[in-house]
DNA sequence: GTCGACTCGGGTAATTCGGGTC
DNA sequence: AATGTCCGAATTACCCGAGTCG
């Protein structure tokens, strides 16, 4: 019932050091229990009445970000999904910043809180939106919040420069960024540098994109295929123009059936964030022995 | 959240000595929030409205906060549509992003930095593509870095509190997230709570979030009609709702022809950010003169 | 019982406070 | 009237070896 946090909980959520907060306690103005070693633990009532009283800001609100945080289990992965649809459908932007920062700072690899927490969250929130539990708004408003944190965490990474570029995108109709600019995010994560180039591109451009930048990769996520059979022609044409100038060519997304796969030509298929994270980092090792000379993007404009 | 800077730090960079700065504070000029033992802490979104309402002109090593540039030349709002255009096309993140943050923080209404150059920016981009001089990939990857530059912009606001709450969508088939992205930040910075529902939402279920939500005004971005009878259709029975709650509606953006219109009702039409954010000042300052007292938002899930 | 991560307590350096003065 | 500088006291941040937690 009462949530016990430990003094660095705590002093994160407020933003201040951890011996300030251990000096707060011992002068009486947060009530703490010690447990049989010693140590000091805050119940979480007693934390949010210190910052109600003292008026301070809450830097990382994971405190107050949802009733059944446990402290330690908070940084697992475990029921961080089901804690971020309530946040997401409760349009509580706060708590879901929360939650991913929280893995993101606890040093979850990206990709597997993309899979196992944003993923999983979605799917949880399509589905209460088939039982007509939650209406498409709400649906679309989440992608939405998705999305402005995704940036954020996004603007936190230490920008590439390995010479290793990507280019990235969506098939013409289909509007889903949310699974592009994951994958934007894991590959920055593993040292590439990228540019995604945006939701619903028609697969001429891509081609045209990809002759003018010359990538060492190319990703595409397909969420959702209006032409089936204008699809597969439109890919392999970009498969083939691909290959001509060494381009990987890699895709995923749900929906890639193993019907619509089996006629794709492609350097790799990614099931999850995880599969493309891997891909990357081998894809990388191979295309660094082989150093690049020329290198002279942005010619004209 | 919102990142707490000590008065050193905010008095360096804005260039002013520690102890004036402490004035200020103690003036109220800026709100700060105490630390346990005494110690001023200030909201860096608080800073950023203290330097733009002040007009405070020198901004030092801004890098406390902002993503960085050289100050103090080019913060007329002229030539920057044009540089805007070079850095988005050229992929240059950094550069459009210091654009936009130079000119917010020289004190330019949000209306106006959208009005006369993002939007600016994007006519010619466009301008471009329709003479094949730009493709469309070109069109779409600034699209991206725009939305990226306009999520780190808002995240820069005050959040309001002002019990004022606005709703807003782009209607089905509409994938243009940009123009209704700024409406919000438009919107915030006048005050208005808001709630972005997002792209490409039907009519029955904008009509089903403001039936829940009973927000006090609801916007529409239109970029793009698919079908103009279903969308005139659509948007009247949106209207015919809202008005039964009181709620304004407000339309505005490029695929609103003039014959559209007339067969439209709305609450106000707005052709540019600037008309935006006028109306949204004066129908703020009317709907505060009543009260409003029921007011509990999200019940079920 | 091992082990990694966390916490304890206490010491020290760096900031910040408030006020007085230029 | 407003700003910048100086000061002793108080507060906060960082560090580290030993002990505790899970």
């Amino acid at each position: 019932m009462d949530q016990l946090l430990s003094p660095k909980q705590v002093a994160a959520a407020i933003g201040v050091s951890e011996s300030s907060l251990k000096r707060w306690c011992d002068q009486g103005l947060l009530t703490t229990v010690k447990t049989a070693g010693g140590h000091r633990r805050i119940p979480v009532q007693e934390a949010l009445r210190f910052v109600r009283e003292q008026n301070h800001a809450v830097v990382e609100p994971r405190l107050l970000a949802m009733p059944g945080t446990d402290n330690r289990k908070a940084r697992r992965i475990e029921n961080c999904a089901e804690r971020l649809v309530e946040g997401l459908l409760t349009n509580n932007e706060q708590a879901c910043r929360a939650i991913v920062f929280d893995l993101f700072l606890a040093a979850q690899p990206v990709s597997q809180i993309f899979d196992e927490v944003i993923a999983v969250a979605f799917r949880t929130i399509g589905e209460k939106w088939e039982c007509n539990e939650a209406d498409i708004y709400q649906e679309r408003c989440s992608c939405q919040i998705a999305l402005r944190v995704l940036h954020e965490l996004r603007s936190k990474q230490t920008p590439p420069n390995s010479g290793l570029v990507a280019l990235g995108a969506t098939v013409e109709g289909d509007q889903y960024s949310l699974p592009v600019t994951m994958s934007e995010i894991v590959l920055r994560a593993v040292g590439w540098e990228t540019r995604l180039l945006g939701s619903s591109i028609p697969f001429d451009s891509m081609v045209a994109a990809i002759q003018q930048h010359k990538p060492e990769m190319f990703w595409l996520s397909v969420s959702f295929v209006p032409d089936e059979s204008a699809f597969i022609a439109g890919f392999n044409r970009l498969f083939e123009a691909a290959s001509k100038i060494n381009t990987a060519v890699v895709v995923g997304g749900r929906a890639l059936t193993t019907e619509i796969r089996t006629r794709l030509r492609y350097s790799a298929f990614c099931d999850t964030m995880r599969h493309l994270e891997e891909f990357a980092k081998t894809l990388r090792r191979q295309t660094e022995v082989v150093p690049k000379k020329t290198r002279k993007p942005r010619k004209n404009a």
